[in-house]
RNA sequence: GUCCCCUUCGUCUAGAGGCCUAGGACACCGCCCUUUCACGGCGGUAACAGGGGUUCGACUCCCCUAGGGGACGCCA
């Protein structure tokens, strides 16, 4: 039998990294298996589901590169499929009319929790036989005895009582149907043999249990992932920490960290914290994933993608800083060879947003000092190694940095100084702040020109401090 | 309220009755490396929710309690 696996978002939102997760362990379980995975656009929600969300959906599967070998497929256009498996169930009494006023299942609601009872439909209509030119709604007729079993691939056997189940709509008085009815079709049109998806719907599974086997089809496997919390341990839910997942892209992260950062969230494989996405084909099942809820932690995040941005091929990287530099209005065509900077700085971004501003000094003179490096390392008696150095670049015949690297050392000799007393300064002086890749590399990449003119810079700030003082 | 599910360091997790003096990772705190910031190296703080059983022996099995989550829609 070919596995067969799906995602099947509701386009009411964007991609989240909860859905995402759900699509990656949906997507590695087909991938390990050999199997076909499928995406399914849940869209009989006509009111809430949005053409911008289908995009921003599909935008954030190719960025993290789950693709599909099927669809999208579209609820919404299976709709004459729907009605002709309702009305078989109807045709065979299976699913009934009911016309029950909104008013009456409110009141049956309210009544029922008062009695601290589970509210469920009380089959008013089961047995009546509604006009079907008038008004209603189709219901299933669920069993009323009996228990329904399933072994979950992650939680173990899971038994529900008939009782406790009711009588679900499963075809609205406009004629659309519910969604209960529309997966358990799809799911078994599919020929979906393993569905993966969040624990929300551990409930629906018994009722959908109960259609499929009316409607005489095979039941699928069941693997039913926990959900991911914030990081302050509440949901994760829109207005709530839920971040797109293209906001981590415009955050300056890759996809392969927020990938490896995912798998790993109610997965694990003994020690291992790093996989590549070939290993996560390899070692990923999902009869290993964790029962328990677990919420998502950004520092840990930020840990993976500084890790691969360091192991990354710096042209790679570059490829990606590029759009975030194009953001600081810096044309890195412009200046030094932006894959040069990037291995001067690999080690030194958590993020490509991090990374773009830390090196926006390499394409253009900072605005104004960093109050506290200035502070600290432009004083007086930096003075004298300033304009050392200054005289010592100006001439230097080989701009290298090797070259550049004897320079600071020659002039730190010759000032008999501890070369941090000269590239300190020097340093504060070319980029404007305390931190920078070491001073030769830094020297190299800024260039002669805008070394000397951001010398003088900084010797002028020297001079009207002097003179306030 | 009813039903379903979950519970190991702050966080992600290892753990399949003796291998546990509970391991790893992130974060945090020291120290080392160092011209800055990082990287890296070394070390440290820190957890089996509580209570009962079962057993020669429980983080591991069973029960109860507590806490958390989910479902209970003409949403998906």
């Amino acid at each position: 039998m070919t596995i067969r696996t799906r995602f099947a978002p509701s386009p009411t939102g964007y991609l989240h990294v909860g859905g995402a997760r759900t699509a990656l362990f949906s997507w590695l379980y087909a991938r390990k298996h050999g199997g076909a995975f499928v995406l399914r656009i849940e869209d009989t929600d006509l009111e809430r589901s949005t053409a911008e969300s289908v995009n921003a959906i599909l935008e954030g599967m190719t960025w993290l590169g789950m693709e599909y070998d099927e669809g999208p497929f579209y609820q919404t256009k299976r709709f004459d499929r729907y009605n002709e498996v309702i009305d078989e169930l109807l045709e065979k009494g299976l699913a009934y009319r009911c016309n029950c006023s909104k008013e009456r299942l409110d009141d049956l609601r309210e009544e029922a929790m008062q009695n601290k009872q589970k509210p469920r439909y009380d089959g008013h209509c089961r047995d009546l036989d509604i006009d079907p030119s008038q008004p209603h709604v189709v219901r299933f007729r669920n069993p009323q005895e009996g228990s329904v079993v399933f072994e979950d691939l992650v939680r173990g056997r899971i038994e529900i009582a008939n009782d406790e189940l009711d009588d679900l709509i499963i075809r609205r008085t406009d004629g659309s149907p519910t969604y209960n009815l529309s997966v358990v079709v799809d799911d078994s049109d599919m020929g979906i043999t393993h569905v993966i998806r969040g624990d929300d719907h551990i409930n629906n599974t018994p009722r959908q249990i109960n259609i499929l086997t009316a409607m005489d089809k095979e039941v699928p496997q069941f693997g039913h992932l926990p959900m991911i919390l914030g990081d302050d341990g509440a949901r994760l839910s829109k207005r709530h920490g839920a971040v797109s997942v293209m906001q981590y892209m415009e955050d300056g992260f890759l996809p392969e960290a927020l990938l490896n950062y995912l798998v790993r969230l109610g997965w694990s494989y003994g020690d291992q914290e790093v996989f590549s996405v070939d290993e996560m084909i390899q070692l990923f099942d999902i009869d290993t994933v964790n029962k328990a809820a677990s919420s998502f932690n950004t520092e840990k995040l930020l840990w993976l993608n500084q890790h691969y941005i360091k192991e990354s091929d710096p042209a790679h990287i570059a490829h990606l800083l590029s759009p975030h530099m194009g953001r600081l209005d810096i044309d890195p065509t412009e200046g030094p060879d932006l894959v040069e900077v990037v291995k001067a700085q690999q080690e030194r971004a958590q993020t490509l947003v991090e990374m773009a501003e830390i090196s926006a000094f390499f394409y253009r003179d900072y605005d104004e000092f960093d109050e506290n490096a200035a502070k600290k390392n432009l004083r007086p008696v930096a003075r004298e190694p300033l304009e050392e150095m200054k005289l010592a670049l100006a001439s230097v015949e080989e701009w290298t940095p090797e070259a550049l690297h004897q320079l600071v050392q020659d002039v730190s000799n010759q000032l008999e100084l501890k070369m941090g007393k000269v590239a300190q300064p020097l340093r504060v002086a070319v980029v404007g702040r305390a931190a920078s890749p070491s001073i030769d590399i830094t020297l190299y990449l800024v260039g002669r020109e805008a070394c000397l003119r951001r010398i003088d810079k900084a010797l002028e700030y020297i001079s009207k401090r002097e003179q306030s003082a």
